[in-house]
DNA sequence: TGCTTGACAGAAG
DNA sequence: CCTTCTGCCAAGC
C-alpha cells in the first residue's frame, strides 16, 4: 500500500505549493534544509524538483528565506551565485570543496530548536 | 500526444 | 571530488 497518492490534482498542487512556502519560512537563520526534505514534509516525498520549481516561480518565494534551501549534498543552486554570500553571512560554514556544512547545519522541520 | 527541461536524489565509474 | 546516467514528475513546446 501505498503511503502517497500517485499524482497531483489542482487542488493537491495549490496545497504543495502552500506547504512549500511555509516550511522555507521556518527556517531559521544560520540553517538549511533539503529539497527532498521539504517535499517529504509536505507529502510527496518523490517531488523534490516540484520543491526548486516552486521557489524558482513563486513570487512569494522572493520574500522567503529560500537561499536556506540547497540540495541533499550541500551545494548551492545553480545560476545564483548570491546564495552562498547570504549564507555565510548568516554563519553558515562551507567545506573546502564549496559545499555547507549540512552537519552542522541542516535543519528538519520538526527539530525546530 | 510525445519529447525535452530542470533551484533534485542516488548510484556508478 | 567530479561527471554521467537513471529515476523522478510537472511544465513547456
Amino acid at each position: 500500500m501505498k503511503d502517497y497518492p500517485d499524482k497531483m490534482t489542482p487542488a493537491q498542487a495549490r496545497t504543495f505549493q502552500e506547504d512549500v512556502l511555509n516550511i522555507v519560512a521556518q527556517i531559521p537563520r544560520g540553517r538549511v534544509t533539503t529539497y527532498g526534505i521539504i517535499a517529504a514534509w509536505a507529502g510527496w516525498p518523490s517531488h523534490a524538483r516540484m520543491v526548486g520549481r516552486t521557489l524558482r516561480y513563486s513570487p512569494e518565494a522572493c520574500a522567503l528565506p529560500c537561499h536556506r534551501v540547497v540540495n541533499i549534498a550541500g551545494r548551492t543552486a545553480p545560476g545564483w551565485s548570491a546564495q552562498r554570500e547570504l549564507l555565510q553571512r548568516e554563519g553558515v560554514a562551507f567545506k573546502a570543496n564549496g559545499h555547507v556544512d549540512m552537519l552542522r547545519h541542516l535543519w528538519e522541520p520538526d527539530t525546530e530548536h
